[in-house]
DNA sequence: CTCCAGGAGC
DNA sequence: GCTCCTGGAG
């Protein structure tokens, strides 16, 4: 068995399922996903909350830009982010709002088509594709990075190459890649962080930094 | 009060 | 490698 498929299986034995993504609709989710870039879940919870009468991509089209901003200030790069929400939408909107209409556009045909949109790069591409357009590909984030580096895996910076190589070692469909990524981002929260906590770590055994 | 975690584009 | 930002921790 390869090593990050021992991740997985060791993550999911402790933590078990996780059952994500946290969001109501899959349009909710795909606005959760641009607000979450480089910010924690909870400034992206309150940003959503100031957005509840708006998660329509009609009604957030309508929605004047000064507004956006003002609503989803609490995630922080506010401006950027709600000219991406915009960017974003324009490009949906090609597909008429419905995610009916790209059920049969190829995985790699749509990551190009997400990648193309400003302020939509490699990591909030994958998480579209894998929570949003239910394909089956391995999000790498920083906190993947940081616990398989760890773990004592040598890490490809290409995002592309990393992941490849995830996918290709691991064998899950795309309900197993959800887990994958919560797992990874609930492990990072409990013991992985910046400054580990290593006691009680389901992966001490292998990790590189075993009782720091 | 300062510092820190957290993606993408230029 | 710099810029964009917040809320919570220290």
């Amino acid at each position: 068995m390869g090593a990050t498929q021992q991740i997985y299986n060791k993550l999911y034995h402790c933590y078990g399922s996780q059952g994500w993504w946290p969001a109501d609709t899959v349009f909710e989710m795909m606005i959760g996903a641009i607000l979450v870039q480089r910010t924690n879940w909870s400034n992206v919870e309150k940003a959503l909350c100031q957005l509840t009468p708006y998660l329509s991509p009609e009604q957030l089209e309508a929605l004047p830009m000064e507004e956006l901003e003002v609503a989803i200030r609490s995630s922080g790069f506010y401006r950027q982010k709600a000219k991406r929400i915009k960017a974003f939408l324009h490009w949906y909107k090609k597909y008429d709002y419905q995610l009916a209409h790209l059920r049969h556009v190829e995985t790699e045909t749509l990551r190009a088509e997400l990648l193309s949109i400003h302020g939509i790069g490699a990591e909030t591409a994958n998480v579209l594709l894998l929570y949003a357009f239910q394909r089956p590909v391995f999000v790498v984030d920083a906190y993947a990075r940081r616990i398989f580096a760890r773990f004592g895996l040598d890490m490809p910076e290409k995002e592309q190459v990393f992941r490849l190589q995830v996918e290709t070692e691991c064998v899950l469909d795309t309900e197993g890649f959800k887990e994958f990524h919560a797992l990874i981002v609930q492990h990072a929260k409990e013991h992985c962080k910046m400054k580990p906590i290593c006691s009680g770590c389901p992966l001490v055994d292998e990790c590189e930094r075993r009782g720091v």
